[in-house]
DNA sequence: GTCTATATGTTGATAGAC
DNA sequence: GTCTATCAACATATAGAC
């Protein structure tokens, strides 16, 4: 499947979460208008008219604009995490597994770039309750990475001393990718995943058996 | 000088730095505001509430608001590729130096982690011509890194394929920095300095010395 | 379920007294 | 230079017709 296939795939999923056509246009548009110009300065009338209608009619799916974004969130965090936990079940050693788990985060922020760059910047714009419960996924994602890195360096395949903070670093690594990644540009989802497997790997202190990151 | 202190002294430059004690209050009272809610989710009320005056006055010192985050930017940007520059110069091999300019960005970014949220999050809420001068400054940022990491791999000091990939990955590691950074948290930025700067080291591909990163 | 019309509050920015 | 008072525009959300 390619980067374009994988974007419109996830995004029909997204739409379809709503469980309701409408619905599911209108939490669309709420990503698209989110992610250009932030929860605040987007307004009930523009996200009504990027799924065209009016503006009343969006409050007879979702009762707030928060809810939208919550919508959104919780989506896009239970899709990451699947992304990034399935993929770090994939491989033998704790070297495949990094390499695979961080490959298909990076590359999840890259293709989905729009929806990510909502999910992991406003956040602050949810409700109390809402953000504690969004806070609670997202520590699942930080487990993932710090159970391999404790494996590989028990395993003797990583050299890896302050553990918390090399996982911290490499989950940082891929969701900044949200901020930056221009589809448009030169490097593809899957060759940005390539490149930051590498370095995770060398971050690790893993041993080198081919060419480097980014050949 | 303490983190703590360093805080401090950044803010008095920033504040100073508007040139009229009640313009400079009113740039730290945006630069919290800004940080914690965001440009768009903050009034002008609350900006000259946590300046001690009346929403009137901010408009004597700033024609908008717009100007003051304007101005921030500015200053914020000015600053780290300061910093960044300053450290790239110090030592005599290409690994000394992107150690000490890895570990002098990322400490900047955590020890100034509400202003850097302001700068790096914040930017798209600013005027069109502001953002494209803002963008040139950016700019150079990422090019004192990238040539530390050719010429260390021309001097065979790191193994690096893609060092375009690499060096942006390295920039992105430290600005996000910002977005996690709790300074009640465990780690000094000092100690975040110092385990950032061993994991560029790695990631240029670069011979271990002494003890990896984080010991 | 969707529309038009609007209630109700808040916003960025300004006018004019001191 | 700072204040109080206020404007005009715009926000979210709702009421009631169809």
């Amino acid at each position: 499947m390619s980067a374009q296939a994988g974007q419109k795939q996830g995004a029909d999923e997204l739409a379809a979460s709503a469980g309701h056509e409408t619905a599911g246009r209108l939490l669309l548009a709420a990503v698209e208008a989110f992610a250009e110009r932030g929860f605040h300065a987007t307004t009930t009338r523009d996200i009504a008219q990027r799924a065209g209608m009016s503006p009343a009619a969006l409050y007879i799916h979702y009762r707030t604009k928060e809810e939208l974004l919550y919508q959104i969130s919780v989506f896009g965090h239970q899709r990451a995490i699947r992304v990034l936990g399935d993929a770090a079940r994939h491989g033998i050693t704790a070297a495949d597994r990094l390499a695979a788990a961080i490959s298909a985060f990076a590359r999840w922020h890259a293709e989905h770039h729009t929806r990510a760059r909502v999910v992991q910047y406003e956040l602050s714009a949810l409700g109390e309750e809402h953000y504690a419960e969004i806070l609670t996924l997202r520590r699942r994602a930080g487990d993932i990475i710090r159970d391999i890195l404790e494996q590989g360096t028990a395993a003797g395949e990583f050299r890896v001393t302050d553990v918390r903070g090399t996982a911290r670093a490499m989950m940082s690594l891929c969701i900044d990718v949200a901020r930056w990644f221009d589809p448009s540009g030169s490097d593809s989802p899957e060759q940005l995943g390539r490149l930051y497997a590498g370095l995770a790997l060398r971050m690790a202190g893993a041993a080198e058996p081919g060419p480097g990151p980014g050949a």
